[in-house]
Order: C-alpha cells, then sequence, then structure tokens
DNA sequence: TATTTTAGTGCAATCGATTACACCTAAACT
DNA sequence: AGTTTAGGTGTAATCGATTGCACTAAAATA
C-alpha cells in the first residue's frame, strides 16, 4: 500500500497491465469490458484497498453530489429537525449535506452562499435570515444553474422552489380553536410582521376573530421576540388593559411559556380563566406539567420534501426553470393549556 | 459571461494575454507578480465575476477543507449544539462542515466513514453509535492519514484525540449534591453500562456514596432507556421496594422527568420529600413548573474545544501520531428538584 | 563593456477519474 | 476468401488550479 493509503486507479492499471481507462470502466460496470477483466479489476480494487475520489469525480462531471443547508442557528430544533429530514431523505441518493449558519445576518448569509458555491455544491437549500433584505446572492445561485430551495422562511424569487407550512392557516386554527373552547376576548403575541410568515400567523389570527364575529382589537396585539422574558413582559402589559383578555395565540412557544408563568404570578388559572395556544410544538411544551397547546410545523417532514423537490429538479435534463412552491398543512396540538373538555368532565 | 457562470483563471488569462499561472500566482498574491500584473488580474476576476474552484484547488493540494462530522441524529439538542459550536470554529478558518447520521446503527456508521473518505474530507469528529463493537473504520481514517476525533461517546484507540467531559465527576457532583441536601437513600437511574459514559456516571455515584459513609445499594439501582415513560416505570418500581428512597441520580433528564410525573401521582412532594437530578440540562428541564437540576455537559465548548483540537493536529508539519485528550469539568446547575436551601427559607 | 543578478512570466506536469475516438482482433457474414 | 461487425482496450484530452523549472529582459555589478 502506498504512503497515505492512497491507491488510485493507476495503481490498479499497473498491477493489472490494463489501462487506467480499462479499470475505470470495470469500476462503473461499462458494459464494454468483458466479464473478466471485470472481475480482475474488482478483486484488485478489493485487495488493494481502492477507494474512488469523489474529488476528482466531481470535478471532472461537474457534480459533487454535495448539498448546502444555511440556517441561522444549528441547534434549535425546529431548524435540526429540517435538517435531519433533509440529510435523511438525500443521503441514500448519495449526497451530503454540508451546514452554514448565519446567526440571522444577512452580511454572513451572502458570504456562506458565496463559499458554498465556490465548493461546488449542487444545491443550496435556505431559511433566510430575518436581516435579509436584498436578493443578488439568490440570483447569482440561480445564475450559476444551481437548485435554490427556500424552507419556511422565503422570498418570492422566480424560479426558486419553497417549502413552508400554510402560517395563515396556522393562526386560523389556533385562533378558531381558542374561540371554540368559549374564549371571547383573544390577544396575539406576534413576531416581527415584517418577516412573512409572522405577518401571515397574524392575519390568520385576524381572519379568524372576523369569520367568527369577534372584532379585531389592535390594543390585543403584542409585538414579542422569540423569547420567555419577551413573553412575560407581554403577560404584564396585557394585564394592565382595563379589558383583560381571556386567551392569546402566541406566535411562539417561547412567549406562551412566559405568559403562563407570569399569568400564575396574578393568580389566573390556566384554562379554566385563560387560554393560551403557542407556536412550533418545541419539544419542553408537551413535558410542562401543563402542557402548552401549540402548532406542530412538522419540520422533519418539511425537510425531506424540500429534498424531495430538490432531487427532482436536480435530476431534469430541462433548462427550464421550474419552480415548485410546497405549502404543507400545520397541525394544531390541542394540550392542557387550552383545553376545557377535560375540565368540564372533572366538574361533573 | 459565459454559460454557467462558470470562469475559470483561463478566461483571465486569454482576456490578459497572460498565462494561467500567472493569474493563479496572482489571485494568491504570489511575491514574484509585479504589482501592475496584479492589479490587471484582479480587476479582471472581479468583473468576471471570477469564483475559484475549491474543488479543482482541493484535489490539487490534497485538501478538501471540508471535515465530517458523525452522530446519532442531528435534532438532538446536545448534538445539534456541540455540531454549531464546531461549524462557529471551524467555519472562520475555512472550513465546512458535512453531517452525518448514524440512527444508532454501526452499520451505518461504517459506512458513513467510508463516503467521508472517499469525500476526501480533512478529519471527522464523531460520537459513536450505541451498537458500535468494532474499530476497523476508525483504524481506516488514521491509516488515511486523516484526523479523527472523538466527542462524549469515545473509545480508547492510540492516535484519536477526545473531547469528552468527566462523567464519573458529573456523578459524584449530582449524587455529594442531593447527599448535601439531606438525603441518605439516593436511588440511580442508570443507562447503558457498556458505554462508557453512563458506566462513569454510575461510578461517580458510587464513589460520593461510599466517601460519604452511605451504602451503595444494588436495589436501588434501576436501568433505563433515555426516555420519559422509561423513567416513569422505574419511578413505579422503585416504590414498590420497602424501603424507599428520598433521592434519585438520574442518568437522564427525559428519565428524572418520568420520575417527577410518576412520584407526583403518589403524593410525594419534591423537593420537600424527595430529590431529584437528572442529566443533560436538556432545555425543558429550566422551563418546568418544578426547575429539573441537572448536569450541564456545556456541548458548545465541546464542540468548539473539539474543533481546536482538531486545527492543531491538521496543521502539525510533524508526522508523529498526536493524541489529546480533553476532558471538560461538567456543571452542576440546581434547581427547585433538589434544592431545599429556598425551602428552608420560605419555612422560616 | 562584459557579466551576474533579479524580477517577472510562461511551459508543462500534476492531482484522479472519465470518455470520445481510434484501434485491433477474432468471429460472422456474403 | 474477403469483408463486415462486434467486442474489448488503449490513447489522450479534459475538468480547474497549482507549481517546479526554464527562460527573457532589464538592472546591477565588476
Amino acid at each position: 500500500m502506498k504512503e497515505n493509503g492512497k491507491v488510485t486507479i493507476y495503481d490498479i492499471s499497473k498491477k493489472l497491465n490494463v489501462s487506467a481507462a480499462t479499470v475505470s470502466r470495470a469500476l462503473n460496470n461499462n458494459p464494454k469490458i468483458s466479464s473478466k477483466t471485470r472481475e480482475l479489476v474488482f478483486a484488485a480494487a478489493k485487495e488493494m484497498n481502492y477507494k474512488q475520489n469523489r474529488l476528482a469525480q466531481a470535478l471532472k462531471s461537474g457534480k459533487s453530489k454535495n448539498v448546502g443547508v444555511i440556517v441561522p442557528y444549528i441547534n434549535r430544533n425546529f431548524f435540526s429537525s429540517i435538517i435531519r429530514g433533509i440529510e435523511e431523505e438525500l443521503g441514500p441518493h448519495g449526497y451530503h449535506v454540508i451546514i452554514c449558519q448565519t446567526h440571522e445576518q444577512m452580511a454572513t448569509e451572502v458570504e456562506q452562499v458565496n463559499t458554498l458555491l465556490n465548493t461546488q455544491v449542487d444545491g443550496i437549500f435556505m431559511s433566510i435570515s430575518k436581516t435579509t433584505n436584498k436578493t443578488d446572492h439568490f440570483r447569482k445561485v440561480l445564475n450559476e444553474g444551481k437548485t435554490l430551495i427556500f424552507f419556511d422562511r422565503k422570498l418570492d424569487i422566480p424560479g426558486v422552489s419553497s417549502v413552508v407550512i400554510d402560517d395563515f392557516k396556522a393562526g386560523y386554527l389556533a385562533t378558531e380553536h381558542l374561540i371554540s373552547q368559549g374564549c371571547k376576548r383573544i390577544a396575539h403575541f406576534a413576531g416581527d410582521l415584517n418577516l412573512e410568515i409572522y405577518k401571515n400567523r397574524h392575519d390568520g389570527y385576524v381572519n379568524a376573530l372576523k369569520d367568527n364575529g369577534l372584532k379585531a382589537d389592535p390594543d390585543y396585539i403584542f409585538t414579542t421576540l422569540s423569547s420567555v422574558e419577551s413573553g412575560a413582559a407581554a403577560a404584564r402589559k396585557m394585564w394592565e388593559l382595563k379589558k383583560k383578555p381571556d386567551a392569546v395565540f402566541s406566535a411562539s412557544d417561547y412567549t406562551a411559556l412566559g405568559a403562563i408563568q407570569e399569568l400564575r404570578k396574578f393568580g389566573i388559572r390556566i384554562p379554566e380563566d385563560f387560554c393560551i395556544s403557542g407556536f412550533s410544538n418545541e419539544p419542553f411544551t408537551k413535558y410542562m406539567e401543563l402542557p402548552i397547546s401549540t402548532i406542530d410545523q412538522t419540520p422533519l417532514r418539511m425537510g425531506k420534501i424540500a429534498a424531495q423537490v430538490f432531487l427532482e429538479q436536480v435530476d431534469s435534463t430541462q433548462k427550464l426553470t421550474i419552480e415548485k412552491k410546497v405549502v404543507l398543512s400545520p397541525e394544531l396540538v390541542v394540550r392542557n393549556s387550552s383545553d376545557r373538555s377535560l375540565l368540564k368532565v372533572a366538574v361533573q
């Protein structure tokens, strides 16, 4: 064995006194090679512990069989679950997944896109950062003939496919559910309304109210960051209102949790006096003593579907820009924080 | 611009009527190139939107500037945090991180190692799967001259560096803490004792007991899987004992949670009647109404340090096999589930 | 003025695998 | 027998960047 353990087709070709071309063909099961030679080559390859160099292959073919995934932070459950989905779907097809974080900074996002392109990835999956307001870097990806796929946080760019959940429907579902529990004055802890996803959740909330004959009161809408503290602060503000709400649809599980903790301090009983629903189905929501109702965004499925869309596009021979917009249905997860049905049974 | 947006140094060299070698040298700031030429090249490169092809570079240099990270599942907070740490440390050095999952299957692990080697990664970071009992695939990595680094779940192989936490100390700390709260009959919810990490946690527990004059009762040790259900089941079994424990050190936060839920059903007050400590500092532990004491494994730090060890080794010119064993100190996080000090204050 | 430096470039091989094209041999055909 | 055909291999170019060696012209030195 050579130093470094680097065995190439040339080493095999020398050993067998055939050309490297023959070895390559044999290894790739080219029908033009006689079965006798093929067997010799395979045997030698095994014996010499030959390993195909995917780098050389990629350079020649123009396909690296690598894809990039860009997310704000890897260790958020939602994103890591999506990444898991992508990996599980793409792995069996021989792709490797390269991950990058933006830390919510557009500058970093642009840089990540550039280095991924340098690395010759075959495609890029991404959820845009909160601060992204330019699209040049996305167009660059397209210009290089690479597949670009947005998931969850997207921008509308011609030629770019996306996989998102129906945030409007999610907001609608959650709000409707609160209404069904008898709540009449439903507040909303909103996220940054400049982001499409939060805007849609908000709009779903408003529409559900209207469709059920309830008024959408602007005083009932609180802008929050996705954190427990922010939720607690919003809850305090909310409780300063003369006409106090009797429920809240929170665009984040963290703010929902903050609200629960804060409202408890005021002696509010949940769900008896107040119902609450979060968003994202973070793992902690189901483990609480008072499990929190929430919206499941099915991130694993989202990742798998994004990967499937990629596979369809990358294999397509047509040069046309195909774009596919997948909108997944969110799943309402009803738990104790908003479920009064269990309550009635207990009371009866 | 050429079709595909693929601009090479040859395109630049043609445009400027110089050789590709000159272009390459200019771009790499080789001092042999006159500043005039260099400027021309840079200007042309910018104008033509030239992008370096890292694949070609990697093939030539033998360094891909990619590393692989293999974990059981990406979307476990502990692992995704480690990955985040690795990415954040390595990114600024120009490395990309490729992620792979084993689903705890050795066969998959072996395959992942092989494909990563084919891809010519410069190094591999991994936490071995629960079912791994062979080491051939690790030796293969070493034979190819690649850096291998274990984190958290390791095997002792010469030439392989590792970054782990001191699980013995963690078990000791947690147990000692329970003792300090006045607990005398401390049980242990153990993991699979064939895995080094769980064995060490167990041993730390036993030693803490002994050092404090308490007897380690085999009846007090329950083997569990890392799940809420398993914790609940263990708690039930535990409560069938004649001599009931007054505390448990659980090797997993999930089993700790299961135990808390189950013990509540028996009317046990925590921490008044029973103290409990988990392990891992899963996000949910701090959000509970009764926040759970636990051990923080500082995964982000673990990832960063693993990356630093990699950087040291990969840059080292010496061909010697260097190995570095880093053992991080765990951090005991005391919360309400085992903190009686707050209690006394309240009582006073 | 003759000769040695030095700066700046080009040539061509190289990394490892793939593949169009050319070529040769033996079998199959008219 | 002469010629086509198919099967099986080799040659050499290619993907894009890097780099040892050779070379030229101008500058520095004797």
